[in-house]
DNA sequence: GTCCAGGTCGCGC
DNA sequence: GCGCGACATGGA
């Protein structure tokens, strides 16, 4: 028998929530779950005073007031302070009170297929904290992405925790509950091959209080200093730490793989392949928004819109 | 079976 | 600072 309690947030606008949902791969990964019939993107959050609840996440986008609902499920009762984390969950989620504006004046600029980004585009989903983004982003590299779903999906089945109404649904583990098994155990059933060593580590660092990982996304240091720190992290390289500078907000570093690479050469270069250096100048004018950019660039091309 | 994936590490120079 | 092989796992 569960309850039902209703939030409300109001994001700032432009704002489009059906967007920001499918931004990027995430929505894709456990627990994240997207229901094609409400439109909205569910997922088992554990809270911090061990309250497990489901989220049932959808929005409206009207230009002058944006809003983001959220029904919260859950047994027993639900207390003012989780209320308000689910708040901050959502709102970091969505990034609510992320101010794109800079980033829209230069689309205008630029006009054509850019201007339509001024819509309320260019908000990426991320997780409700860093470690997870961080778990998540280390299961991208060397991997193709029905790989990434498999070890995320087996990192909640066998660590996360269940959903009270229905145990088969559980939460993104903590890293508690990593670093309390053995590495064996760990790395026999989560299969996430030579990343299993970086995720067990991680966990076992941020509970020995050796690493405030959510610290960093409030920091106002430098992105290079950022990037260091990231890069500090076992499994964390190059490209990793220009993801995870984007899930800090962070935009001015471009995440260079094999996708980037490809992009770059068909869209820029004809024929030649150019060297990383000369790949990432072409998003040299964006300044602080290069991230952005570029993903809205190669996601027009996916899409064709 | 073989290759390699939205890379990263640790080494040697 | 740069080049290079090794790295677990599973899908193509």
């Amino acid at each position: 028998m569960t309850n039902n309690s209703r939030l409300s947030i109001t994001p700032l606008s432009p704002f489009n929530f059906e967007f920001t949902a499918a931004s990027h791969g995430w929505v894709d990964l456990s627990p994240n779950t997207w229901d094609e019939g409400q439109h909205a993107l569910q997922r088992i959050e554990r809270l911090s005073t061990g309250q497990v609840v489901l989220l049932s996440i959808t929005g409206a986008d009207s230009i002058h007031r944006p809003e983001i609902s959220v029904e919260v499920h859950y047994v027993g009762r639900l207390l003012p302070k989780e209320r308000r984390e689910i708040t901050a969950i959502v709102s970091r989620m969505f990034r609510a009170d992320e101010d794109l504006s800079e980033f829209y004046t230069l689309c205008k600029k630029r006009g054509k297929r850019w201007a339509r980004l001024t819509a309320g585009l260019g908000r990426l989903l991320r997780s409700p904290s860093v470690f997870e983004d961080v778990v998540k982003t280390i299961c991208t590299t060397n991997i193709q992405w029905g790989g990434t779903k498999g070890i995320i999906n087996r990192l909640v089945t066998t660590y996360g925790e269940p959903y009270p109404a229905d145990p088969a649904w559980r939460a993104f583990p903590t890293p508690q509950a990593i670093a309390s098994v053995s590495f064996k155990a760990f790395a026999d059933s989560v299969r996430a091959g030579y990343r299993s060593e970086y995720i067990h580590t991680l966990a076992k660092r941020v509970v020995a209080g050796e690493l405030d990982l959510e610290a960093l996304a409030n920091s106002d240091l430098p992105t290079p200093d950022l990037k260091k720190q990231l890069l500090g992290i076992k499994g964390v390289g190059n490209y990793a730490a220009a993801t995870l500078l984007m899930l800090l907000s962070r935009y001015d570093e471009l995440g260079v793989d094999t996708v980037f690479r490809e992009f770059v050469h068909e869209t820029y270069f004809d024929g030649k392949h150019p060297a990383d250096k000369e790949a990432q100048a072409v998003y040299e004018d964006w300044g602080e928004w290069k991230y952005l950019a570029y993903w809205f660039d190669i996601w027009q091309h996916w899409s064709g819109k």
